[in-house]
DNA sequence: CTGTTAGCGCATTCAC
DNA sequence: GTGAATGCGCTAACAG
């Protein structure tokens, strides 16, 4: 098991000889590829443990093109650093099960648009398979990963998944849950503050589908929703309040799709002298509990269990790599509403 | 460069071949382990383009025993979840050096005490060299890698670095610059809310230093100073504050360092009619701008550029791994003060 | 300065 | 059911 310095690391050869085999039973015996007999491979159990015996990845990989390694794609584009803390949580979820499973995790940042290193990531066959994250609408990178025939799963959509593998929000399902908690406390009339004018046209899709749930669910609900964009940084959010106001005077409840706009919301309503949740609630969809706790009055927040989608895509993942695939595999999952202080009763101050 | 589906991935030998040379002289040109004449070298170079080789990492590990792959040991030991928005940018920084350099990064996650995990990565022979986060007081990674004789580098220290290398924040000179900003504001009675008690006996080296420095700082400046430790919650803050201002009722100003208790610290600032800054200065050490800008009013921080920390361990690892090690390297990294909303000048209302 | 060759540790095709 | 032999793609020691 320890194993002290100066010790050879031991070889399948070591294996072998130690119980009295050739090499290639312990292969087999490893892989499971031909029957051994119950006995040889007890022995055989034992020699491994007794030498502290671990195969040799790279002799694996070389000759069974297999690495056990899987990449987690997640570019780290400048304009974006801070909508880590959520990432975060996927790729802990995918480092769990991954490890579990008994692959590695790679972890890949280069930006989006390099894609030369993409090419030559897939090539390399350093790796199974590919967590994409961060997926855009268009995203050049698909393209690539298809071409070098390498395996991979999306964390999020592009815009035509066709067949390809996904996991994501369901965010229809997470707009209809934050319409009706807010409805149901008696708000009609709401605000959607949403991301940026340039997410949007980075190809963001959730920004759209989330926004167009929010407007179905609302209409379904009879109440009346006011959208906008607004620019991820506190200006912004304060800024978007003001807006929104301007647009809806009888506005009592928020929802919104900005976590790093969030507190500028909160503080231009503290600045109104609107207090939260008595005057005005504010609820955030797919906000990380680490963010969602760091405001005052704590966050109301509806989103998904951020580690148990990365587990599940690491598991479609591994699925595929290990031809245990089942054709096609899309997962939508549900958001939950995590109730906090943010949200509370409809103030029916003016509301007609 | 991009490679339709089918073809077949080319090796040296293709390489060699184009080139009109011999394999040997084209893993000569790569490694440089030997002179190359400058025009074979470009041939080679040019064959390599043309081709879009990427040499096969396994076969060259394989081999050479070296993997250009170093693991980040990530434990997340599930009671302190939530410490890793900062974290979270010492590991990209780590990340963009490594990829800057050439290296992958293996993300490793496993519990900081499954030592036969770490003790089977470290035989395998996959990684290089490790980059060790989240280091204890008493560390016994520490023990499982000097005896797997795998080079490592420390975000942090152990109690006793001895002759390891290492990363770290200047705690000293991050509480000096703390206390000297509040006291340069008026400020003489100070609180400090440390981290729990039960992350102080866990070894929390960071902690410890942080309050001695703290100590010795506030000495100096003649100001007085009230330290607590506090459960890592909302709740946490809350109940920190309450007792601060039991103990000292003079306090003016707050040096907080626990992330999660900050919120609640607020509120509970709040709640006593205690405006921030003008009544009660707070300051939060070593928080990730995320978080600082998650609370209203901002949060003034003092801390070190995370992400400039992970390259620099990166870079310490990299040049031991490559045998470009001038002895022992640990370095100290400067925190800087970064003034937001949330420290103001001290109110004389009942100062003595 | 360049070419030839022998493995690295394992999976797998043959033989038995 | 098991064993012997071959080669994955590369590096480095040996020969020129």
């Amino acid at each position: 098991m320890s194993r002290s310095a100066g010790d050879k690391v031991p070889t399948m050869v070591d294996v072998a000889r130690r119980a009295g085999v050739s090499p290639s039973t312990v292969s087999y015996a490893m892989t499971g590829s031909r029957p051994i007999s119950e006995a040889t491979r007890l022995r055989i159990q034992q020699a491994m443990l007794d030498l502290g015996y671990r195969p040799n990845v790279f002799a694996r990989g070389l000759k069974s093109k297999r690495s056990h390694i899987i990449a987690v794609l997640f570019p780290k584009n400048e304009h974006e650093r801070g909508m880590n803390l959520g990432s975060m949580e996927y790729i802990f979820g995918a480092s769990d099960h991954a490890q579990d499973r008994g692959y590695h995790l790679l972890l890949w940042t280069s930006g989006a648009d390099a894609l030369d290193d993409l090419a030559g990531l897939a090539q390399q066959g350093l790796v199974d398979g590919v967590l994409l994250m961060e997926v855009r609408l268009k995203d050049p990178r698909i393209e690539v990963l298809r071409n070098s025939e390498l395996i991979f799963t999306m964390l999020g959509q592009n815009a035509d998944p066709g067949d390809l593998d996904y996991v994501d929000t369901d965010f229809d399902q997470c707009a209809r849950l934050a319409v009706d908690h807010l409805t149901a406390l008696g708000h009609r009339h709401l605000g959607f503050i949403n991301l940026g004018a340039s997410a949007l046209e980075a190809g963001r899709g959730n920004a759209i589908r989330l926004r167009d749930g929010v407007l179905g669910a609302a209409a379904s609900a009879r109440a009346q929703v006011t959208t906008l964009t607004c620019e991820s940084s506190i200006g912004g959010g304060r800024g978007a309040l003001t807006e929104l106001l301007l647009r809806d005077r009888a506005v009592t409840a928020v929802i919104a799709f900005n976590e790093q706009a969030v507190p500028g919301i909160m503080s231009a309503a503290a600045d109104r002298g609107l207090r939260i949740p008595a005057d005005l609630s504010i609820l955030s969809i797919d906000m990380p509990a680490q963010a969602a706790l760091m405001t005052t009055p704590a966050m109301t927040t509806v989103g998904p269990t951020a580690a148990a989608m990365g587990r599940a895509a690491v598991a479609m993942l591994i699925r595929q790599v290990e031809g245990a695939a089942t054709g096609v595999t899309q997962m939508l999952f549900d958001g939950e509403l995590v109730l906090r202080e943010s949200t509370g009763p409809a103030a029916d101050h003016d509301t007609a």
